[in-house]
DNA sequence: CGTTTTTGACCAGCGC
DNA sequence: GCGCTGGTCAAAAACG
């Protein structure tokens, strides 16, 4: 498909996911657009002209040009009709009258062009007014939470938990992460801790050797991937995998999916940290090097998801709790749970992307590179290893919860660019954040308020993960 | 009583 | 082949 017909395309899937109901308003818009242009166009020419051309090949040429061109469909047309009665050798007063319908068509075009542009005009209006609206209702509702005492402040964050859940990301700007949030997630028992600093976020697939090795403690080796099979191994090491077919090859990445894990390093005086899916503890164990046990979970949101996630204290500092997740879910996510399982998804897509014989070996060769092109503003925020055969994506935040405006720059830089290149998941949230900062942005007051909480909350580290990764994973063309 | 957690057993991969 | 380790299973216990 035209890269340009597949980037609008996109866009207007991307705003339409995000606003629902802007959705009608704009495909309306296009398609009147689309129609109004094509339909005339093809048929008028055609009335006259039945000779060089069979009529198949001129539908088929007609809607060619049509799907190729868009809105510049009217030189082609142009073109088009003189070519035709040229050819066949119509008559003048034939010609004036096409003429003069294409004449009334341009117009006519040019019209909806204009209009076009000023309801999107407005709409981008509408859109970043309800930005701002919400937030600074949701910073009202945050200060109103933090002026009760701790008891009735216990009952409110229960009540706001469902704003919380849904908000997402869009709440990350105003949430008080040194409160811990009671949470309350149907039946699960998943996490009713805070959490309070996401330090690192990481997507890593580590030799057990080399986590052996590594002396900083568990947040590495809780990354150890040692249970991967025969094709999963062969896919991403240092062997050149051999896909006899399309169907191995779509067989070793469901096992890379599957394998791809995200870890992400919290402080959480809780158990577990909350991630808006529900899990069900399926065991521990003692791992070694670590006196803290390692607890693993599975999803139970729905039956059969493979999505598991192990979650672990920091050896070293055990405030820190260390949550490793696998594998894609294989049904809707509550808007809490996306952010995760984005990340999770986009991680392993990269892993997959940056692993294939086809891939120009970015990461493989220097993957450095990458994370500065990731980041250019925040160093040390990504770092891509391909150490062993496994390459490693860290996302150290903790040194950009100390700059804000640094974070800032990246998060707009992130967000505007998996914006539109995302997978949908991704792009939901990437995209909920974009609008919340465009909206932010009519506001320097409420930015510049927003920005201190943006920077430490985990939320929004995790966000940006999500956008970050799906970036890389959408590096690379999927199979 | 249904669901979740606990915990020992089992299995697979890896290194020696 | 053996031992070590991580991951998973499944029966029993605990919980609501």
């Amino acid at each position: 498909m035209d890269p340009a017909c597949d980037h609008r395309i996109l866009n207007s899937l991307d705003h339409a996911q995000a606003f629902p109901a802007a959705r009608d308003d704009k495909r309306v818009v296009n398609e009147m657009d689309f129609f109004s242009i094509k339909n005339p166009l093809k048929h008028a020419p055609r009335m006259d002209v039945k000779k060089e051309i069979t009529a198949h090949e001129e539908v088929a040429e007609d809607y060619k040009l049509n799907v190729n061109t868009g809105l510049n469909l009217l030189t082609t047309n142009t073109n088009y009709s003189e070519r035709s009665t040229v050819d066949d050798g119509a008559s003048p007063d034939v010609r004036k009258r096409i003429f003069r319908e294409l004449d009334v068509l341009r117009a006519e075009i040019d019209r909806m062009n204009t209009e076009n542009h000023r309801l999107s005009s407005m709409l981008n209006q509408v859109h970043n007014k309800y930005c701002a609206l919400q937030m600074h209702i949701f910073t009202l509702v945050q200060q109103q939470g933090n002026s009760e005492d701790e008891t009735k402040n216990t009952k409110k964050n229960e009540r706001l938990l469902v704003p919380k859940q849904f908000m997402d990301l869009g709440q990350a700007t105003i949430t008080d992460d040194d409160e811990p949030l009671p949470l309350s997630e149907g039946r699960s028992r998943d996490c009713p801790g805070s959490l309070q600093n996401v330090e690192e976020v990481s997507t890593d697939y580590e030799l057990q050797k080399e986590a052996k090795n590594d002396v900083r403690g568990d947040s590495i080796r809780i990354l150890r991937e040692d249970s991967l099979d025969g094709t999963f191994q062969e896919l991403i090491g240092n062997k050149v995998p051999k896909f006899h077919s399309a169907r191995d090859f779509d067989q070793a990445a469901e096992a890379t999916m599957r394998k791809a894990r995200v870890s992400v390093r919290a402080r959480s005086e809780a158990s577990m940290i909350s991630d808006g899916c529900q899990w069900r503890k399926y065991g521990q164990k003692m791992a070694k090097g670590n006196p803290c046990p390692r607890a693993y979970y599975r999803c139970t949101m729905a039956t059969g998801c493979p999505v598991r996630k192990q979650v672990q204290r920091c050896a070293e500092d055990r405030t820190i709790l260390i949550t490793t997740y696998e594998g894609n879910h294989n049904h809707p996510l509550p808007p809490a749970a996306m952010t995760m399982a984005s990340t999770t998804s986009a991680a392993a897509s990269m892993l997959l992307s940056g692993s294939m014989p086809s891939s120009d070996g970015l990461m493989d060769t220097n993957p450095s590179v990458l994370a500065r092109s990731l980041l250019p503003y925040s160093p040390g925020l990504v770092t891509i290893s391909a150490s062993a055969p496994f390459p490693t994506v860290t996302l150290d935040l903790t040194t950009t919860a100390a700059n804000p405006s640094h974070l800032e720059r990246t998060q707009h830089s992130q967000l505007h660019h998996s914006f539109g290149s995302g997978t949908p998941q991704v792009l939901g949230q990437a995209f909920y954040n974009q609008s919340m900062f465009s909206g932010l942005q009519n506001s320097r007051d409420m930015m510049s308020a927003a920005t201190a909480a943006i920077t430490s909350d985990p939320n929004f580290t995790a966000a940006l993960v999500a956008a970050i990764t799906s970036i890389i994973g959408n590096g690379s063309p999927k199979h």
